[in-house]
DNA sequence: TCCTAAGCGAGACGGTACGTCTTGTCTTCCA
DNA sequence: TGGAAGACAAGACGTACCGTCTCGCTTAGGA
């Protein structure tokens, strides 16, 4: 039988870590942190951490895969499928521009390594199927689509971390635009001709 | 005046010191390697690697310096500056292949960060004096070429990722072919107009 | 509010601690002792140590600490205290003879040098009122009481340390005997006169 | 055949080196000193160094036996045995006095370990001497001699170590006057009545 | 006058111990 | 009974010295 009350404090404590932890990683950078400073932040016990999770690279893999999710809703709404744009990345950095400090820490230091581990099988299976979606019927792409799925997801990294790393010198809008200008043409290219 | 016989005595167990830590390199990740290993390997004092090296780091990093040398000498030869090809990836690739298990450990852990980190510069400034070179003159590129050259150099780290993390399912060329076709659509396209 | 069980484990903790030094003494000099070799031997972690005591000499000082005020409670008997005998040494002798490889290896090295430091303001402070009481009201005596005092613990130092380095040739008791009449004479004629 | 300007060179830098260890000895405690610190200062290569002296303890061991050799020539001027007086210590306590900066810092630390290892047989032979001739013919002292000498040798130590623990607050004649008073009435008891 | 051997400085080196730091486990107490 | 508090073992870290060593330079004394 389960505890409701138990449950509730339960999910109010991984918050508290949850949030400390992103508290941090405006402040320095992921591999410099240590569980020591998660927990002093989120005011909760040493044993309590491990109890909710194996490790700090745990706590930040599941913050990563919540992060995911938010930023997979922005993307599948059905507005945003346009014929020129795959991915609606506009909206992903005007995302990454609100909470820079957060991604600057995530970039920087063992996160984007996890961001990528991660997000990969994430991006690359949705992409995947985006793309078998606009793959003409009985067409076989110029190159297979998990690695064109890869490239189009490495690319949108590269970009971030470069625009990041770069105090951000273009406007979310001018960085989307780059980055459609660049993929674009390989996916059309990929698509068209087998 | 400066000791020959000393200097020499130096480069030699700085080579010790390089050796040990890429054959560890090959055999579990960077991360996992420990100061003491690497200078139990390299059969030298643990004040000796400290004499030479800030840290683990910095050894590293004096490594992938020397290996970006070498990756570039293969790049700048003439003969491989086609019209189709602006970075002769082919033989990048066919080096890492012949170098597999040392560059799968550099993949894993701290080691792509600080390859990516270090290299930055390096093939950004490379990349972005090429591609000057072969924008016609007075024509403004369609994206900035710092831009362009970063989604180039982090569109090769990217498919080498793939390429290692599944195994090399293709072919050095093939994955050459690939890469060639995801970039120059693009390059192409940025220079042509705008 | 203090934690009664914690602070028992501390205490057994640190008893490991003061054992293991105490075991490693009867083997080797001070000096010779690492804070491994009493580690090791107490089964306890590295950081554990550092978290009760600074330092190896902070260990040995509590030690010493500890065993002054053993000594002194052999000292304190008032059966002990006759006309004869201001400090009734041959208790000391005897327990020394007793932990002759603890104090052997104390003599030696710098533990002695610690003895002595801690021990000075204890036992001065310890002689000086004893010998105060044993002064004839408004008397003045002859060698300022301090002095007189370092003299005494000093003297009592010193044939300690000649008895061990010459493998104890004499019964404790003679050596109380001959550290007394050493002694007296020279207390006798300081009070006695002005 | 020996090299006289070689041998010439040699004690040259010798002196240097003991130079140099007495002059840092002014400045910081024994224990505090490094062989780094008296090759700096005596502007000397690592190798000479080691050349000359097996290692810090021999290189003091052998200022400490040239001291002792000084300090004794004082103590052997026939002007100074009076009856009063077996140790004329006023003299030493003046060198001292004069030297304190020296003496402070060989005082503590492992210096006065090993002026004490070092000093005890040559002491204690001297004193050992001294007594014997005191002692009138065909009489069994109280005390054996050699535990004598040592007490008069180590309470000399324990008057030093206190004048320069405590600010030197008596003057050499005051310190000497103390000590005799101290140690003469023993003397005088052990060697008159078997 | 040249040459050879020794003394020497410089400092790289392997090694050992240090005191600090972080991790993940475990025990105890409290609400 | 679950979570806070924190002691603990384990062990890596970067630093500081040690005593050994190799290397060339300088210099003296014999050829």
């Amino acid at each position: 039988m389960t505890n409701l009350k138990t449950d509730r404090r339960s999910q109010r404590t991984q918050r508290f870590i949850h949030e400390a932890l992103m508290a941090l990683m405006q402040e320095k950078r992921y591999d410099d942190i240590t569980v020591q400073d998660i927990i002093d932040r989120a005011d909760v016990g040493r044993s309590t951490f491990y109890a909710h999770y194996q490790d700090k690279e745990d706590l930040m893999t599941s913050g990563l895969l919540r992060l995911m999710q938010i930023l997979s809703e922005m993307v599948t709404k059905p507005s945003a499928m346009g014929e020129t744009s795959l991915l609606p990345t506009q909206e992903l950095f005007e995302h990454v521009q609100e909470h820079q400090n957060l991604f600057r820490g995530m970039v920087r230091g063992r996160g984007l390594e996890l961001f990528f581990e991660k997000g990969q099988e994430y991006w690359n299976q949705k992409l995947t199927a985006d793309l078998q979606a606009l793959l003409p019927k009985g067409q076989v792409p110029a190159v297979p689509l998990p690695v064109l799925a890869q490239f189009i997801a490495g690319a949108f990294v590269t970009m971030l971390r470069w625009w990041l790393d770069n105090k951000m010198p273009y406007s979310p809008q001018e960085m989307d635009e780059m980055l459609q200008r660049l993929i674009m043409p390989a996916v059309r290219e990929c698509l068209r001709e087998g």
